[in-house]
RNA sequence: GCGCCCUUCGUCUAGAGGUCCAGGACGCGGCCCUUUCACGGCUGAAACACGGGUUCGAUUCCCGUAGGGCGCACCA
């Protein structure tokens, strides 16, 4: 085989693709795409009860959102369960597990005593060694992985180095469930195994499960993949990332108008560096990504960085390319519809045309929106505060005088600004006075792009009755 | 509680024993540009958690301490 290397992302869809997974799903195609090698979807679903359809269809949709692909057909582990426990039964038969008739609540008793005796709660090993002919009536035995007890189980990381687990510390873990179906760490096992995956790339939430599946893939005398544990993103305060952080979906993302692009660039950059570039496309990544250069410890979310990244890339795409993506973006932003519905062909020429200038100034799509507003707002146009203040003042009287000039120059964003500027010499005036009561007048609000961008983006007749009506 | 991991400006980070009185980016302050807001340019404040070693020399290696994180389910 000429593309050895095989990753793999596996979401369990239990809520939307969170940021934390999203950026492990970017690694783990980074990675792949840079040793042109394959990444693999795989879902874990085992745990039916909290396994949703919607949420499947959220995660598939949130990578494409960011531009993620995978090779081949989205696995379900579930679908896999006869094979896990095939496998659970190999270990069996190898001596390497063995039937446990705990109950649940004599379970529990144990991890309560061992909590108040000041003791780590572990599996205490009682049906270990102990023989079948004891096992108990009526109560279907769950299988246990027998971890070796002695010596170490020593994970090289490729982000962490060398972690060294003692094998006292770890029990003897279920991996077949009471009712046949099979736990975690023994589907990721076979999984993987099967699957061909040769590099594990997750968040560090797995590391301890490294140490408990490098020992069943060692029972099995399988490979043990290549792994790198990945710190995790923590909220702006250090903790935990909570809703009101960033642990939202991608969507939620995606709402608050940032570019897939700005994402990726974001996300990467967030806890992996390439020297000192902070600004890099898609195929730089690729080009570049490693995992020697995966910092170890977590990083915190920053929207701000977010944003002004965000800043960059609006004014980096081109016009028409932005174009298309915030009518995309209207399609499913909150209050987008209403604009759409608004955007003629006409109103899309305009906005077309107006579009340079108000990329320079917008962050967000968001932002995108809202400055755009007067392009399609119904007249007569709502004004906000500042807007009304300068045409109380002496807004009217100003643009009553300017209509005639207006009225006779050629419609390009140049001759407009020489006419007004002519304009206010003979009279005295600094140019800001009567860019204010034109920029409330045709926008409704005081801060706006260009001036004389938005009367050749609105067109000669929308502008010049614009102005008259609040001229009026 | 037990185990494991982490620790450079407020934040993301560069740095892989001397090139560092620590560099870049975001954010913040100032100046310039400018019709507003942005953009851009210049500029300022801002960090090697602490304590021991090792070494001629530690941000860089080792050990502690402190702080933070993750894990400890018949969840994934």
């Amino acid at each position: 085989m000429s593309s050895p290397v095989v990753t793999r992302f596996a979401p369990s869809p239990t809520g939307f693709l969170h940021i934390g997974g999203a950026r492990t799903a970017l690694f783990n195609w980074a990675y792949a795409r840079r040793h042109g090698g394959r990444m693999l979807l795989r879902i874990e679903d085992t745990d039916r009860q909290r396994s949703t359809e919607p949420a499947i269809s959220a995660i598939l949709d949130g990578l494409l959102w960011l531009g993620l692909d995978w090779d081949g057909a989205p696995l379900s582990q579930f679908a896999r369960a006869a094979r896990h426990r095939e496998i659970a039964e190999e270990l069996l038969r190898r001596g390497r597990a063995y039937r446990c008739y705990c109950t649940a609540a004599e379970l529990e008793a144990m991890r309560e005593r061992a909590a108040a005796a000041g003791l780590p709660q572990r599996y205490d090993g009682r049906w270990r060694d102990r023989p079948e002919s004891d096992a108990p009536t009526g109560v279907a035995p769950a299988i246990r992985f027998k971890a070796p007890s002695e010596g170490e189980t020593i994970i090289e990381d490729q982000v962490l180095g060398r972690v060294v687990f003692h094998n006292r510390e770890l029990d003897d873990l279920i991996i077949l469930r009471s009712d046949g179906t099979p736990t975690y760490n023994l589907a990721v096992v076979v999984d993987d195994h099967d699957m061909g995956v040769t590099h594990i790339i997750r968040g560090v939430d797995h590391l301890t499960n490294a140490a408990r599946q490098s020992q069943i893939y060692e029972a099995l005398d399988w490979p043990v993949p290549v792994m790198a544990h990945l710190p995790l993103i923590h909220g702006p305060d250090g903790a935990k990332l909570s809703k009101r952080h960033g642990a939202l979906g991608v969507d939620a993302y995606r709402d608050m108008g940032y570019l897939p692009a700005a994402m990726r660039n974001y996300l990467a950059r967030l806890g992996w560096s390439h020297g000192d570039d902070e600004i890099f496309s898609t195929e730089q990544l690729v080009e570049w990504f490693d995992l020697e250069h995966v910092g170890k410890s977590p990083a915190r979310f920053d929207f701000a960085k977010l944003e002004n990244l965000n800043g960059h890339y609006m004014r980096a795409t081109a016009d028409d390319a932005l174009l298309a993506a915030f009518v995309a973006f209207l399609s499913h932003a909150p209050g987008g519809a209403a604009m759409l519905a608004r955007l003629d062909d006409d109103a899309r020429a305009r906005l077309r045309l107006a579009l340079p200038g108000l990329k320079e100034r917008a962050k967000t799509l968001v932002e995108l929106k809202d400055q755009a507003g007067f392009l399609v707002a119904e007249r007569p146009l709502p004004l906000d505060d500042k807007a009304r203040a300068i045409l109380d003042g002496d807004g009217r009287e100003v643009l009553t005088a300017l209509l005639p000039v207006l009225e006779q120059t050629a419609w390009t964003a140049p001759a407009l600004e020489a006419a007004v500027k002519s304009f206010a010499e003979a009279r005295g005036f600094k140019l800001g006075k009567l860019a204010q009561p034109l920029r409330a007048a045709l926008t409704g609000s005081s801060t706006s792009p260009g001036i004389f961008d938005v009367l050749v983006a609105l067109g000669r007749e929308e502008s010049l009755s614009r102005l008259r009506d609040q001229a009026a």
